[in-house]
RNA sequence: GCCGAUUUAGCUUAGCUGGUGGAGCGUGGGACUGUUAAUCCCAAGGUCGUGGGUUCGAGCCCCACAAUCGGCGCCA
């Protein structure tokens, strides 16, 4: 067990006593009588001083040799001193190193090694991404990613959403074929999950309120910033709802997420040069809605060329989207743009009830969602129409014919936004173990 | 799938009109009693991505391949 944390001793409480810290040496320096460590756990750093005449030859000898990353237990007095980073220092007593580090092979996460990548990601730090963890930038956004997660379970079980669990193997796509990844399954084929909705829906009827956060897999062969093979995907559900009202829970919750980034990782966030105020200005501002023809217009007015019909790839989004200060909503997209669960809108067929929100930034669209095809008549006319088979959809056509009614969800990035409320550079940088469409290691 | 770029020591890189590849970090050795990515001295460490070609001579010019990176399409 390990009782004392250095970011307690950086607050004081520990003045004038002595402690047995546990850690890892994050730096190394001295002289012959004196010798300095910059000792590093999950919470913070400390500088740690050793002097020959207090340790004696031998130990003092192995503590000055210890290489970066050995791990040590040390007991050592507090003191207070301004020559330390962090204003506290400890005086060792004793020290053992506990996993030491060959120096035939060194620590290879150097300063130089960092340089150029600029919190960026180079093949080498890629390679060694299972070392590169540890380093205090990747240890930052892996603490900020845990609030993302922590928010968006605190937000829909405030709202006594039941959190619910759908298999990630798959018999039928949800979005396009040519994107799922096909695993052999005793003989025959199946797939990994694109997401969790189709099965949310039947437990909507049981649950009414349901969300989760999971992976979802898409064989895209997508060479950008925005994009992961294996993704985390917080998707939620809900009965008896339009599609004004799932939005709203939408841009609740994605408000929610930098509210609560705000209070717990505002430090964290700053170290990545991150300027809160514009994460202050997600937490506080409501987010517009914009129907599709309206961006439509918007971009022709602009002399983008587009035709009425098309989805917006990511070029117009980000002309649309660069004058944006918070995100918005972009909604009831044309039928011929989206899969065949979206609801057609009843006031006009060329539509479905369906939004996307876009993050500003560039970093595009971090939710999709609607309302959707809820009665059987409807549903069996969208699948023949858009020449989807039936009969591995089946289940999904009896929760339409076993007392279907109006319902709708969103599915939310949520690397995509630790990615933009980082202001990442790449969505790799918030993930412990990227996966793209050529790397799978480690 | 398409377009563009890169590949030199463990890492980050310099390398001019083609003439025997330099450095910083890291590692090893040495000096130094308060360092802050410590400093100073010394050393080891390179078939220059792979294969072929041009040339008296190729890290540099040409061809092929590979790996990687960036962008696009598609999406969250």
């Amino acid at each position: 067990m390990k009782n004392v944390w250095i970011s307690d001793v950086q607050t004081g409480q520990f003045d004038g006593q002595s402690v047995e810290l546990k850690g890892w040496i994050k730096r190394s320096r001295g002289s012959s009588k004196i010798h300095f460590i910059v000792l590093r756990d999950s919470t913070g750093t400390i500088q740690c001083v050793g002097k020959r005449e207090d340790l004696g030859d031998e130990s003092f000898q192995n503590f000055k040799a210890a290489l970066i990353e050995s791990s040590v237990i040390l007991h050592g007095h507090v003191n207070v001193d301004e020559r330390a980073e962090g204003g506290h220092e400890i005086s060792i007593q004793s020290i053992s190193i506990i996993g030491a580090v060959d120096a035939e092979r060194p620590f290879p996460i150097t300063e130089s090694a960092m340089v150029s990548s600029d919190g960026g990601e180079t093949e080498f730090l890629l390679d060694n991404r299972h070392l590169y963890l540890r380093t205090s930038r990747m240890t930052k956004m892996l603490q900020v990613r845990s609030s993302v997660f922590g928010a968006i379970h605190s937000y829909f079980r405030q709202r006594k959403f039941t959190e619910y669990q759908a298999p990630n193997f798959v018999a039928g796509a949800v979005e396009g074929g040519s994107t799922l990844f096909e695993v052999p399954y005793f003989g025959k084929k199946a797939y990994l999950t694109q997401s969790w909705q189709l099965y949310a829906e039947a437990a909507m009827p049981a649950l009414e309120r349901l969300y989760t956060i999971a992976p979802s897999f898409r064989a895209e062969k997508s060479r950008t910033r925005r994009h992961l093979t294996e993704f985390w995907h917080a998707e939620m559900e809900v009965a008896w709802a339009n599609n004004a009202e799932i939005m709203q829970y939408g841009e609740e919750l994605v408000r929610h997420i930098s509210t609560t980034l705000l209070e717990e990782r505002s430090e964290e966030l700053k170290s990545f040069d991150r300027d809160l105020g514009l994460i202050e200005r997600y937490a506080e501002n409501q987010y517009p809605r914009m129907r599709y023809d309206e961006a439509v217009e918007t971009l022709q007015s602009m002399g983008i060329e587009i035709e009425w019909g098309q989805d917006l790839d990511y070029s117009k989004e980000k002309v649309l989207t660069q004058d944006f200060d918070v995100p918005h909503f972009l909604t009831h997209y044309p039928k011929v743009a989206k899969p065949f669960y979206h609801r057609v809108d009843p006031d006009d067929g060329n539509y479905v009830l369906c939004h996307d929100l876009l993050a500003p930034e560039g970093y595009g669209e971090i939710i999709g969602g609607g309302e959707r095809t809820w009665t059987e008549e409807e549903i069996l006319h969208r699948i023949d129409e858009e020449g989807v088979p039936r009969e591995p959809n089946q289940f999904y056509i009896d929760i339409r014919s076993y007392g279907g009614v109006p319902h709708g969800g969103f599915g939310l990035g949520v690397d995509r936004v630790c990615s933009w409320l980082t202001g990442a550079e790449h969505i790799r940088e918030v993930i412990p173990f990227p996966r793209d469409s050529r790397r799978v290691t480690p």
